[in-house]
RNA sequence: GGCGGCGUAGCUCAGCUGGUCAGAGCGGGGAUCUCAUAAGUCCCAGGUCGGAGGUUCGAGUCCUCCCGCCGCCA
């Protein structure tokens, strides 16, 4: 069966086609969720906030957790719980971090669900009807608590205190066994063609780097035909293979049906959303994500994801995150410092795709205060301060006034660059590079700054011939938070709406669309009042003991 | 050992297709302003673009070799 045969159509799904599909990793529920979580989620989020900025259609993004498998089994045994018990709170978590960092999936999918086992049963009947799954006696060197086969390149030997050799896998250190079983198995070599001719359209896999390296690994010869069971002796916290209680489904395949489990694949709605749009996923899936499924999806006849979006990952001050070095970074006790916001910017601000982020509390603290209570909140507060604003609007212009000042260099700058922000921020959101974006947001706000400095509205003020001269002012730096309001709403929902709502710009006014309607081209600009309150987009953060250094 | 990716200012990055032999933000220093979230603006310092050689009128950008880091395979 080719691949050939269906719809491979290069085509920019940022545009506001009529549905979108994005999806996060499910999350493995032996650990509570840290930074690294995070990103994942919160990538997906900006892409589907984008989507929802570019217009209304069909969209869903699903995410949830992984709690299948014998460390489950382990870790709830070791916290004295049952295994449902156990994956219940540690799912939960992750259920709040989507909550508190205002992740807005639509689907919440977790593998001990009755609807996702269905689909797992289905998918598999469908793989074994196709003569996909065969039984086969595999031997092989085994880890238990990875539970994973692994080749004796991947083994290491390690001499104990009493001389004695055992082997242990070389990645993870934990102890292998020689094991010879019947499993189920799946032929991947045969589907290595089609996924080889998937791999390398265009969007299939990004970044590049990461589409070269799976590249490389199906162009190296045969793929082994892989095990998809495991003993149920010794799995039995999983979903039973179909007509064989002996079996339980290996925990790869379990977990990567879960994107169809939310796409709805045990009814007849699949159609209306399938193929996924992005998934997002993190480098350490990468080969499960990049060969596995695309190989499961195209032998049971369904089309692989149009793109994956595989980001690197987090170190923290330099160095690998890890349990043992105690530097796992903890989203919920950062957001009390840093805002849900503050962390979703940072995130989005500092981390590129293509290699690994170095997560640092002051690297955060320094771009916080900079970007968000600085540029962006103070110029906020310079409009909207009853010095300058007494009346509290954002003032129509008049035509005279407005050609005046647009006369200036400094003005034709900033209405440039805000005519051209939407299109520039759409070039980069669609090719996943938010800090490209968020970069230009900021470099618009700083030319809007300097804009307010060349004009000096607060000298303008002491004029009353010069009033006109100051709305212009006023009305030219509204306008420019107003579009910029716009486009950071995929990357800090709360802050942008709560701007938004300070210049009492209109829900349904807080599209892409509108983004490209300047007030200086609209002639039914009708004069707004602010909205009332105080706000206060982003509140500078102080550390105790740390003393600015006080300017003369 | 083979293959692939990366190496640009203290930090994070841009610089795709050879052409002011290099830019931005953050951080640092100075000046100035007072509308403003003690904010803004301006100026300055910081660079052997990992190293060596080559192609070219001209290379961060192309080629070769070497060094370092990361990944995959053996």
């Amino acid at each position: 069966m080719s691949i050939r045969s269906f719809n491979l159509i290069k085509r920019n799904y940022s545009q506001s086609n009529s549905k979108f599909f994005v999806t996060t990793p499910i999350y493995y529920v032996n650990a509570s969720p840290h930074i690294g979580h995070l990103y994942s989620s919160v990538i997906a989020d900006a892409l589907y906030r984008w989507q929802q900025v570019l217009g209304a259609g069909k969209f869903k993004f699903s995410t949830g957790t992984d709690e299948h498998g014998s460390k489950i089994q382990q870790a709830a045994h070791k916290n004295n719980t049952n295994p449902s018990d156990y994956c219940t709170r540690v799912s939960s978590d992750y259920k709040r971090l989507s909550e508190v960092f205002s992740i807005s999936y639509t689907d919440f999918v977790r593998t001990s669900d009755e609807e996702h086992k269905k689909c797992v049963h289905k998918f598999w009947n469908v793989l074994k009807n196709k003569g996909k799954i065969f039984s086969s006696k595999y031997a092989g060197w085994y880890c238990i608590s990875d539970e994973s086969f692994l080749t004796e390149s991947q083994l290491k030997e390690k001499v104990g205190p009493d001389g004695r050799k055992t082997i242990i896998s070389g990645e993870s250190g934990h102890p292998v066994e020689w094991i010879e079983e019947v499993n189920y198995m799946f032929p991947l070599g045969s589907l290595q063609d089609d996924v080889k001719y998937w791999l390398r359209s265009e969007n299939a896999v990004r970044p590049a780097k990461f589409q070269k390296i799976l590249l490389d690994m199906v162009s190296k010869g045969p793929l082994p035909d892989i095990s998809i069971s495991r003993p149920a002796s010794r799995v039995h916290w999983g979903i039973q293979v179909p007509d064989d209680e002996t079996q339980t489904v290996y925990v790869w395949l379990d977990a990567l049906v879960n994107y169809l489990t939310a796409a709805g694949y045990s009814h007849a709605s699949l159609h209306q959303i399938w193929p996924p749009s992005v998934q997002v996923i993190g480098k350490d899936i990468l080969k499960f994500h990049g060969i596995y499924w695309p190989s499961f999806l195209i032998a049971a006849g369904l089309d692989p994801p149009l793109s994956i979006l595989c980001h690197s990952h987090w170190t923290v001050d330099g160095e690998k995150m890890s349990k043992s070095k105690n530097n796992v970074v903890c989203p919920f006790q950062r957001s009390e410092i840093y805002s849900s916001d503050g962390l979703r910017y940072f995130l989005l601000r500092e981390g590129v795709a293509h290699s690994d982020g170095n997560y640092s509390d002051t690297k955060v603290i320094r771009i916080l205060n900079s970007e968000l209570a600085d540029t962006l909140g103070n110029l906020l507060s310079r409009c909207c301060g009853t010095a300058l604003n007494p009346h509290q609007t954002f003032p129509k212009i008049e035509a005279s006034a407005f050609e005046s000042v647009a006369s200036s260099d400094v003005t034709k700058k900033l209405i440039e660059d805000v005519a051209t922000l939407p299109d520039v921020c759409m070039g980069h959101y669609s090719n996943f590079n938010f800090y490209k974006a968020v970069d230009r947001v900021i470099a618009t706000l700083h030319q809007a700054n300097l804009f307010f400095e060349t004009f000096k509205p607060w000298e303008l003020k002491k004029e009353s011939a010069k009033t006109r001269e100051l709305d212009v002012v006023l009305h030219l730096t509204l306008e420019t938070l107003r579009v910029c309001g716009i486009l950071l709403q995929p990357i800090i929902p709360n802050i942008a709406s709560n701007l938004l709502n300070k210049i009492n710009v209109a829900r349904e006014r807080r599209t892409f669309s509108d983004a490209k309607i300047l007030s200086w081209d609209d002639t039914n600009f009708v004069r707004k009042e602010l909205a009332k309150d105080k706000t206060l987009l982003f509140k500078r953060i102080v550390l105790e003991g740390d003393r600015k250094k006080t300017k003369q």
